[in-house]
DNA sequence: CGGTAGAATATTTTT
DNA sequence: TATTCTACCG
């Protein structure tokens, strides 16, 4: 496990505060537990939950909703040490989405959808009205697809769905304001059409959840029934459908507890609201309020820092956050001439404090905008300090991984069509653009999915060139030959997709490090599937796609586990690291340009510095650069207001003397091409693998010690396959990979 | 139809 | 600057 992210141990020792062993003993009735940040929160959910099951309750009826899956996962290895009771897997933990997820799955039927429906991403949701907005024939830059997006997401998170749009004057008048009267009618083709394909966006989890319980009261029961005991972590970020789902399901036994923290709600872009929380008590009668107020994590100075900048926020629960650790360093605040020059800067600091006894994993620099890791990553390299960026693409959103699973999700839902437009002309088989609108103009006529189309009598009413209608024709029978292995292993539906579509042929035929690091990619995904294939019972393709629909880990896979990690502060929530670094405090970025206009999001963007500060254990340091880079120009900045918010008595200004001559830009540093792909590497050490052997030891940079297995040396360009300890088989172009023979 | 080159456009945060 | 879109030629 990740031991900069582990909590650190000084907590676990001690005994539960008055306040934490309160809250984990009053089980019944609503509760609601403010907790402050580093107050030992986690620790009292899973105490809490582990006292449930030590006194008898069946893990089976506890609901545990959490923030991310990660968090669930090691909260239920901690509660399985507190509980000597294997059956700590039984607890129905993890996300809102990954849990009513698995419910629909199961109750699919009742709301009109087949128990293997596919889940739509946020690209898929959007291209999906891009090419609504195109078919009605309406201006694309006014309907801006991922605008119309945010908004019909917006509109579910608040369940406002197409009918009830319709009543709402308000509604409508912002859309005609924003010269958008065709809204609606695009809200409601698009639901139209992920329900036609049996497909679920991830709102869609949430509002066909509350729909099914709203609606159908037996359900509801069964489900009243088996959650006798509920518990949601982060309430501060929850949305209105999450907090009515939590109303519905909790309404028999009333033994639902909330806790969070709402200073630090910071997801309101995302439909999270702060008032759900503020209203929990006006909702239940008799609510047992905890408030955890000792900080355990951070110095006096931060911890005094941090409630200095927040006490400028209005809409909040009285709360006296405090700690009795040491007085500690006050927050350093440091000026840099430019974004570059931060960079540098701030990665010799963490450098030199490296090579003073502390270790990598030890830091963590913060930022507002998952752009500026490019500086700091570019000054972390330079001096050739070990760094992990979280964040970026998740490994299932890359183009490659997507198009495979796009292959994987249309066996086991035939009418995804989103799936398959993506991969009607991929890779390659001479169907084009012209041809697939033709075939979805006359599938839409008749309220067909695409597949429906291709199999009936309809097809024949579209006219194609003869060797267009052989393509189409060969391309039905290779759906139809893939279809049928729906039911084997994930590890062989994916070779057989492989095999029988060519992907990986045809980028080894043509091995460019952008091809070769997609064929990367690819044997990872193979690695996954192979792992999830022997894990436990299930390796059912529907369990594999469900749970990387739902994967939010954003996580680059290293070799080395000491490394200073990089993240947007939002992805901070809920760590922890002794040294933290905040970088770019100015205003337009952060706070960020469209949120300064409104007082109620420039509170949330300061919730977010708080949460921000509140992530160190010792020190905070801060800084701001007077010129930044910003599409491909230099930009003059000033310093964020809410430096000035922090009471001056525990912030110390740092002027970088060397700011204004800086030499900086006379020298440049090595350029990461992009962050997915494309590690070119020295092509003159070719000649030095010439002599592979089968059977050798290598070194990979990226994936460490294997064998070679095979060496193929036909097209010109030497592969070969090597068995990897930790990472399994690979096939690597010796042309472009890194490595070193070893024996 | 397929590939590419040059133009257009985008940066707030993400389950 | 980096990525995505569009237009055009083979």
């Amino acid at each position: 496990m990740d031991n900069s992210l582990k909590k650190s141990d000084n907590t676990q020792k001690q005994k539960l505060n008055s306040e934490q062993f309160a809250a984990v003993q009053h089980t019944e009735g609503p509760v609601m537990i403010i907790a402050g940040p580093g107050s030992g929160k986690t620790r009292v959910i899973t105490e809490r939950i582990a006292h449930l099951i030590n006194i008898g309750i069946n893990p089976e009826n506890i609901l545990a909703l959490t923030f991310t899956n990660k968090a669930a996962k090691e909260m239920k290895a901690r509660i399985a040490d507190l509980t000597e009771n294997n059956d700590v897997f039984a607890i129905c933990m993890g996300t809102f989405h990954s849990i009513f997820s698995k419910i629909l799955r199961e109750e699919a039927h009742i709301i009109g959808y087949t128990t293997n429906f596919t889940i739509y991403d946020n690209e898929d949701s959007v291209k999906i009205i891009r090419r609504i907005i195109k078919d009605l024939n309406l201006d694309k830059d006014i309907y801006n697809a991922k605008n119309i997006f945010t908004r019909i997401s917006l509109m579910k998170n608040y369940i406002i769905s197409p009918k009830k749009y319709l009543h709402s004057e308000t509604l409508k008048k912002q859309d005609l304001n924003n010269k958008r009267p065709e809204f609606l009618n695009i809200y409601r083709k698009y639901c139209e059409s992920c329900k036609q394909s049996n497909c679920m966006d991830f709102d869609d989890l949430l509002i066909n959840t509350y729909d099914l319980f709203k609606e159908n009261e037996e359900i509801l029961n069964k489900y009243q029934t088996k959650f006798q005991y509920i518990l949601i972590d982060e309430y501060q970020d929850t949305n209105k459908v999450q907090d009515e789902i939590i109303k519905q399901v909790s309404d028999k036994n009333k033994n639902v507890c909330i806790v969070g923290d709402d200073s630090q709600s910071i997801y309101s872009f995302r439909g999270a609201n702060i008032n759900n929380m503020l209203n929990f008590k006006k909702f239940y009668s008799d609510v047992k309020e905890f408030k955890l107020e000792q900080n355990y994590r951070s110095t006096q100075n931060i911890v005094n820092a941090a409630n200095s900048l927040i006490a400028y926020n209005k809409n909040k629960i009285d709360k006296t956050i405090f700690s009795d650790k040491e007085e500690g360093e006050k927050i350093q605040l440091l000026e840099y001439y430019n974004d570059r020059e931060e960079g540098q800067k701030i990665a010799t600091l963490i450098s030199n404090s490296i090579q003073q006894s502390t270790s990598a994993s030890q830091h963590a620099v913060l930022y507002r905008t998952n752009s500026q890791s490019k500086v700091i990553e570019d000054g972390l390299r330079k001096l050739g300090v070990k760094y992990k960026i979280y964040g970026g693409l998740s490994f299932y959103q890359r183009k490659e991984i997507k198009d495979i699973m796009a292959f994987l999700k249309l066996i086991l839902n035939n009418n995804d069509d989103e799936s398959l437009l993506r991969i009607f002309n991929y890779p390659t088989r001479g169907i084009g653009l012209s041809t697939i609108n033709k075939i979805r103009l006359k599938a839409e006529e008749n309220n067909y999915t695409i597949w429906r189309t291709l199999n009936s009598e309809k097809i024949n009413e579209v006219h194609f060139t003869k060797n267009v209608k052989k393509n189409i024709d060969h391309f039905v029978e290779l759906l139809h030959t893939i279809f049928k292995s729906i039911n084997k292993n994930v590890f062989e539906i994916l070779e057989l997709v492989i095999e029988t579509t060519g992907i990986v042929r045809r980028l080894e035929d043509n091995p460019n490090p952008e091809n070769i690091n997609r064929l990367e990619n690819i044997s990872e995904l193979f690695n996954s599937t192979k792992i999830f294939s022997m894990r436990s019972n299930n390796d059912k393709l529907i369990d594999f796609i469900n749970e990387i629909s739902l994967d939010e880990s954003t996580e680059q896979k290293t070799t080395h586990n000491d490394y200073v990690s990089l993240m947007t502060i939002h992805q901070s929530k809920g760590l922890e690291f002794p040294y933290v670094y905040i970088v770019g405090l100015e205003n337009g970025l952060f706070p960020s340009q469209q949120s300064m206009r409104e007082k109620k999001q420039l509170e949330e963007e300061r919730r977010l510095f708080y949460v921000a500060i509140t992530r160190a254990i010792k020190k905070v340091i801060v800084s701001y650069s007077l010129n930044r880079f910003k599409f491909g120009s230099m930009n003059q900045t000033t310093q964020s207001l809410f430096l000035n918010e922090i009471n001056y008595y525990f912030i110390k200004t740092i002027k970088n003397q060397k700011a204004y001559k800086s030499h900086s830009t006379t020298f440049s540093i090595p350029k990461l091409n992009n962050r997915k792909l494309v590690k070119i590497t020295n092509n003159d050490h070719n000649h030095h693998y010439k002599n592979l052997q089968i059977g050798q030891n290598i070194l990979h940079n990226v994936f460490g010690k294997g064998t070679i297995k095979t060496i193929d040396n036909s097209h010109g360009n030497q592969k070969i396959k090597v068995l990897f300890l930790e990472h399994g088989e690979k096939i690597l172009l010796t042309k472009f990979a890194k490595f070193k023979i070893i024996s």
